[in-house]
DNA sequence: TCCCGCCTCTCTCAAAAGGAGTAGATCCAC
DNA sequence: GTGGATCTACTCCTTTTGAGAGAGGCGGGA
């Protein structure tokens, strides 16, 4: 065999680096993130937001390949920028890591089309992974988190109304604060809470709440 | 002025580096800590722990001037890392970094002698400054936190008893179960109940969880 | 020793919650 | 337009919860 010219690099430099949008509140996290990457030959950060509307802003004028997400930033909810930047780029690479919180998460975001879903505590080689997937279009899911979707699945989902009454149940209210507060009868307050008992497969207000604080359907 | 030998570098470079151990089972925050830690002339990550388990022995084996500790942490908590590592070591400078989680756990690792309690979405400046703070055994805590340890020292604290019995009412548990399980009467139960009641000041068991969890008496 | 906090147990009574079933009004999709 | 889901509302009945008040035992600190 030939040998290769003296001036070829001993490692393949890529032509096109990976364009990533770091979005995250924490900046200890971004810096994590930031270091990782930024040693990979292959990928290149190219701007960091610390709260939601800076996401969709940076996204909007950079058009990166992945932007990584976290769930819980200020301003704007992880949820609402998947919603947001997926309206206006059908194709945008997305890939949401954060401290695991239950299923419906998880659930919400790969539905509306997020590609992949992370946890903050993956080793280093499984978010490079998780993001080489999402940048070629391949959807990414840890298996604990795949796991946790099949679950949510099979479970009953809460309507609208279910979840406002649900809320508020979190909140202690009895079912006549509740019916107040919604105007509507003690009575079909009663209604919805049973149906919400129900559904979450509690025998207890009290229960079903400890239930929907497992499952992010709530929060604090 | 005559100038310096050229030998000399242009930065001071300190005689003793702050020696720190890192402590949190997120790969990426350990990264980011690291990242800025070691861009300071005076500081020096000297190893990391990704649980409270080897956040122990580390500190044992190498006696660093500050351990930066997360408080949710695998195999062993925050708090009893804490306890352990000030009961072998009493000067330990110990600074507790977390993603805020409500009053009880602040007290409690202020309380047992944890020297600082910063949250993880502080700046990079703040982090420097509480470590340096610590390291010279200097006691950190950035105002939000400190203000909740004073909120916390106002309120009437619960019994060992009292926590046991908030923990199975956050569960969903009904009194009759509380008491089956802690082998004592209903009406024993009911007793607790509504010592605790009274002391989180709730209407009902319900509001008493709500109150709970946002104080980080009860975890998930 | 005496008092206090904690845990235990008791009682009564009213209010709230929960189980089961029925049903009218919309609205949307097939 | 028929069926299904959702929201609303009702009744009847039982169980649970919470308020109030009292009291004995036990351990530790003044």
């Amino acid at each position: 065999m030939s040998p290769a010219p003296a001036a070829v690099p001993p490692v393949a430099v890529p032509v096109h680096k990976i364009r990533v949008i770091l979005a995250d509140d924490h900046p200890v996290v971004r810096d994590g993130l930031a270091a990782i990457l930024n040693r990979q030959p292959d990928m290149e950060v190219v701007a960091e937001a610390a709260d939601g509307e800076e996401a969709t802003e940076l996204y909007d004028r950079l058009q990166p390949d992945v932007m990584v997400l976290d769930l819980r930033m200020p301003k704007r909810d992880g949820v609402a920028v998947v919603e947001m930047v997926l309206a206006a780029h059908p194709h945008a690479r997305l890939l949401i890591m954060t401290t695991y919180d239950g299923d419906e998460d998880i659930f919400r975001c790969l539905s509306q089309g997020a590609k992949g879903y992370m946890l903050k505590d993956a080793p280093r080689t499984e978010i490079l992974a998780a993001i080489r997937a999402v940048s070629e279009d391949r959807p990414y899911a840890s298996s604990s988190v795949a796991s946790k979707a099949l679950q949510r699945m099979a479970k009953p989902s809460l309507t609208q109304r279910e979840l406002g009454v649900l809320q508020l149940l979190a909140e202690g209210r009895s079912n006549k604060d509740i019916a107040r507060r919604l105007s509507i009868t003690e009575g079909t307050a009663k209604t919805h809470v049973k149906a919400i008992l129900t559904k979450l497969d509690a025998i207890s207000r009290t229960e079903a709440v400890a239930v929907a604080h497992k499952r992010g359907l709530v929060r604090l």
